[in-house]
DNA sequence: TCAAAAAATGAACACGTGTTCATAAATTTG
DNA sequence: CAAATTTATGAACACGTGTTCATTTTTTGA
């Protein structure tokens, strides 16, 4: 670990000079790209080990015109189960040997920068987890043979990839353990300026419900809050509790809007599964707790993530592969809100 | 916006030639640097915007030898507080014209794989949110006249700085909440291998609960949990309900703890503030929520973002600088588990 | 109007890497 | 052993920007 002089980065061209031979060589030797003899390529690793040289990622990239970062849209992490989606996504990017250049933006204007800047800094790849990508961005993208992929979204973007959670399957699991505990009549809970996840889990459930004919339509409640988050699950529950139409099992679009519900149902003296019935979306930590356990739709961030870096390898290799839409099995986690019965129906 | 043959990307040379002057005259225009005729300037942005122009970072690093780039080094992002925390410190980042370029890390052996590669990309500066940065690569980064700036934690190293929250006002206040609220005994939750910001809160606390002979050192109870996190306060808490010594005030170093304590007391039949109060740490949504109403300090994470990136900023001007410890104030939020008092003393 | 000062401009170099291509060395083949 | 083939090597170019420096143009002052 030898120092140079005034403090110049110790470059390839250093170990070249000291292994005794060209900087090409040297630049075989690291990319594993090319030829180079054995006995020369442990001359190479040995300088360069000596002189703590390490690769200049700006260069290599400028070089490649792709640098290995991969940029990652988020917003709100205040909600667990996004920052549990950022955490996934950032354990398989490191593991697939990339880096996460991470982004909050708030609203579409920010977005448009953003991408921008995502391009300017030549990015493998862009994941955007939540608000919708601007169409002329994409193509902007696309332009740069950057891969987008999307998460939790459907759109009809070409060239864009989407990996969702499967709320078909979620709708039906939540729908029969409805039955099985006994409900009668359901309801739907979700906030006003939901994304479209949770308006898709919403139309699934309907879509369920109505055309299986498990349900009249006039046993389906719809409560949309004008809040988001908790405090809109909890100021819902006593406007709910002030109206006449009741129904037994209530399905909620996310973890947050549920755990608000069911508090703004304790506070005035209701609680599950006693006086109903109720089951969230996510399996954030907080609902398992003592004080929630919330039975929930459990969302697979991690295998979520792994389908987004492969969507965004094999596009990377190959820009024109058809659209893909990429569906998540989802599990149900019973718990308290509601129970487990033992006259289960196939 | 035209396309360029071949699709390849518009570069300075493409703006130089279409507005008809020298490609520096380019560079100097976007880059604010040396002077440029008022005409001539626009001019060029018009033929820039006209090509759909933007300046390719990786270039721009390359030659400035500094990315735009900020590392930030995080560890569990489930716990709500440091996801908070992390979202602060995006925003600031953009705010200020940086990018953050975020790692997740587990263990030591990776923090130093992950600091390496954020010297790899010329970053301007690192901020290490979790874990102990060891001393050899701080020196490295020193090396390459790198800021690093740590959070809630505090170490002698040379030439870097450390932003924390006020643990000793925060043990204050809460001192002075239990006397109010005529605690006539106190306890100390904290999981064992807790970080350094743990155990110092439990430091200081117990150094003013002893220091100032508010309590005798037999009043005084420390509780240490096998686990961490939710489940740790949990367990701790029945664990607690087993033994014969009891406390009235119980201060917790994190959220998550005391969200478990409080459960685990509940699950036994106790509760706060009616056999006994707790306070916790951070001040997470969760504990805001009425099923908690915790009440707890405030950790401000939007000043302490805002510090880490005055320290980076003027460390990364000069960085022989005098390492600094800042403290940031806290809050306390005073809830349910510790409530309101009339009698309130000096 | 003319000299002196100031501002604007372009050529050229530097940043550190990957890759092509022609050449040299080593290996295989008949 | 000579010829043919494969492998290894270094010179040179490209990636796209910032910046220095000498030169040209414009502005200032009397």
């Amino acid at each position: 670990m030898k120092k140079t002089q005034n403090s110049r980065s110790v470059t390839a061209e250093d170990v070249a000079q000291l292994a005794g031979v060209s900087r090409a060589a040297v630049s075989r030797t690291f990319s594993n790209n090319g030829s180079v003899a054995p006995k020369t390529r442990v001359k190479i690793i040995q300088a360069a080990s000596e002189l703590g040289y390490q690769i200049n990622f700006l260069a290599q990239g400028l070089n490649r015109k792709r640098s290995q970062l991969i940029g990652v849209i988020v917003a709100r992490l205040s909600d667990p189960f996004r920052s549990s989606l950022l955490e996934a996504l950032l354990s398989e990017i490191q593991r697939k040997g990339y880096q996460a250049l991470v982004t909050e933006v708030q609203g579409a204007d920010e977005l448009e920068m953003t991408i921008r800047r995502f391009t300017q800094f030549r990015v493998s790849g862009v994941i955007v987890t939540s608000g919708q990508p601007p169409a002329d961005l994409v193509k902007e993208c696309v332009q740069h043979n950057i891969p987008v992929v999307g998460i939790n979204r459907h759109m009809d973007i070409p060239n864009v990839d989407f990996v969702c959670s499967n709320n078909n399957m979620a709708a039906l699991l939540v729908s029969k353990q409805f039955i099985n505990s006994g409900c009668t009549s359901v309801g739907w809970l979700n906030y006003k300026g939901s994304t479209w996840s949770g308006i898709n889990r919403g139309d699934t459930f309907r879509q369920v419900i109505i055309n299986k004919n498990i349900f009249n339509e006039s046993d389906f409640l719809e409560i949309i809050t004008e809040l988001d988050g908790y405090e809109g699950g909890r100021r819902a529950a006593h406007d709910y509790c002030k109206q006449i139409k009741k129904v037994d099992g209530i399905y909620c679009a996310n973890a947050q809007l549920a755990c608000g519900f069911l508090d703004g149902m304790r506070e005035n003296g209701f609680d599950a599964p006693i006086n109903f019935q109720i089951i969230g979306f996510d399996n954030t930590l907080q609902t398992s707790q003592y004080s929630y356990r919330l039975t929930t739709i459990h969302q697979d961030v991690s295998t979520t993530a792994q389908r987004v870096l492969t969507c965004l390898e094999t596009r990377g290799q190959n820009p024109h592969i058809i659209q893909r839409f990429e569906e998540i099995p989802v599990k149900l986690i019973i718990r308290n809100t509601s129970p487990h019965t033992d006259n289960i129906r196939t």
